[in-house]
DNA sequence: TAATTTAATACCTTAAAAGTATTGAGATGG
DNA sequence: CCATCTCAATACTTTTAAGGTATTAAATTA
């Protein structure tokens, strides 16, 4: 079986005529005959009557007719799909966030995407740093979302934004009446830091800075992750650093204040992750879509 | 795009790893590098990730082999399908009958088929002779019961039995005391007689017969068919010559007697007719059906 | 009956797939 | 770190099969 043989059996059974037909594939006539033939050959079937008018389809034939467009259409959806695939416009792309992830840059950025490749499939998993970079080398994901990243040699990474550090503090605070926070402010206050998982993180971070300006933190309480922390801002326990995006979350008895006199690194970078050797398009596309995301933000 | 491109790709696919692919299709390894190559090429996608190991898929790669495998799927089952098709064994097949031949060997007959041949869609149209005759030529049906059937040069017949006349008589009637009913007692009865459309028919055959036994039949009425004429011997309107067959009627008022010195073509015949260079495997299957069925019935 | 039209056959040419030998690139192991 | 091994890829030749030209055979039509 070829498909060449299908093709021409189609234009011969809608020419009703071989020398038509072969007009139409622009080949001669004999060598059409014998193709013809040997598709009658191959399935044991006569599908045309010869009559010294033309050809006209058998029974079987007509049947056949429709399984071989039946057949080209499926081959055409294939090729299609699949080109799509290889373009990143088709398929699943498994991307994982962390818990506090679902505000900010990444919504926006996985709205993005999804509108310029509406017919990729996002999965999204909530994975904390070290379930990411697990997940990525098994290939249960493609992509994570997450801060604070150490180099690993089989793990590429692409900046994302960076935001200022804000200090959540409750609303009764002396200090919350302040427009303005003095960075060495905070020595005074217990703080609440997260996340407790998978060193380095943001809370060495937050250590660091508080050394660079000299003075070490008083630590309240080591919660997982931003919301947490906000909410216990809001009970009393004390304040929080969070990151601009974290602000979204509006708790009463929560105010953010800017922080001024802080060390140049103040900021923390949200970073996206991928296997170094991924050449898939799907990830090459969502990286352009990011990339994108991010120049337009900067202008 | 071409047949053999998918079917290495696939057992490339299986293999991972293009020199045991090509053990497997008992070519060398070259020409099916070029093959995947030009394939690849064909729909302008990466399909594999070439390794020191060996062949890995990519997502259009696992893609496109789901498609390769659907439309292997799909070949085969139009082999399938065309190969009963040309059996005979897969189709549709337009059978005519008359009136009362629903009764008697025909239902036999089809359900003989149907038993044979399940697959074939057999779809039942009742016709005259005259209509069965012009929807042959058209081609709107492949075969035709009926009976009585003058010799035309485009349609050939095959008998399926012949039975013997029975008078269906009101058994009011005195002659219905008697077990057999002499053929020339019928001069004076009022006869019913069928069908009164498609000369020759039944009419003509029993005006010859009276004459044959030296009288002339007084007919009473002319009606379309058995059942009309059985269900006016109830009504006492007269006798009905009928054929056996039609003695599954039971009607309250009517017995069938059978009848004694009769002319030696005192029976009739039902015949089915189809067109004479109908080729078709459906037709053949059903006539090989039909002639097992008689040959069956006559041991 | 000759002419025409159809598919089929015989024989040759061309294109493409398969084979042989070899290369090049990347990993592995002493 | 170099030799070796194992892949896929390339260069070139052979074989196979598809395509072309010329002709035939059969059947219909003028």
């Amino acid at each position: 079986m070829d498909l060449r043989k299908l093709r021409y059996f189609k234009v011969v059974a809608d020419e009703k005529h071989i020398g038509r037909a072969a007009k139409v594939l622009h080949i001669s006539q004999p060598p059409l005959t014998r193709q013809i033939h040997q598709l009658e050959e191959d399935l044991g079937v006569t599908l045309f009557n010869r009559t010294p008018k033309g050809m006209e389809l058998t029974d079987a034939g007509r049947l056949f007719r429709e399984e071989v467009n039946n057949i080209f259409g499926l081959i055409e959806q294939a090729t299609e799909r699949t080109q799509k695939a290889g373009q990143g416009r088709l398929g699943r792309l498994d991307i994982a966030i962390f818990g506090s992830g679902i505000m900010g840059d990444i919504p926006k950025i996985l709205l993005a995407f999804k509108e310029r490749y509406p017919e990729v499939n996002v999965v999204l998993h909530t994975m904390d740093k070290g379930e990411q970079i697990n997940a990525l080398r098994q290939k249960r994901i493609s992509l994570g979302f997450n801060r604070m990243l150490a180099p690993l040699p089989d793990i590429s990474s692409e900046l994302v934004t960076t935001e200022k550090l804000l200090l959540a503090i409750n609303s009764n605070h002396p200090l919350a009446a302040l427009p303005e926070i003095p960075f060495t402010e905070i020595s005074d206050i217990p703080l609440i830091l997260f996340p407790s998982s998978n060193r380095p993180n943001f809370i060495d971070k937050t250590i660091r800075l508080c050394q660079l300006s000299g003075f070490t933190p008083h630590i309240s309480q080591e919660v997982g992750d931003a919301v947490t922390g906000v909410a216990l801002v809001a009970s009393g326990f004390g304040a929080c650093l969070v990151p601009q995006s974290a602000t979204v979350l509006s708790l009463p008895g929560v105010v953010y204040k800017p922080l001024i006199d802080t060390p140049d690194e103040a900021e923390v970078d949200l970073s996206c992750i991928f296997r170094k050797e991924d050449e898939s398009p799907l990830l090459k596309a969502f990286l352009e879509i990011l990339i994108g995301y991010r120049t337009e933000k900067s202008q």
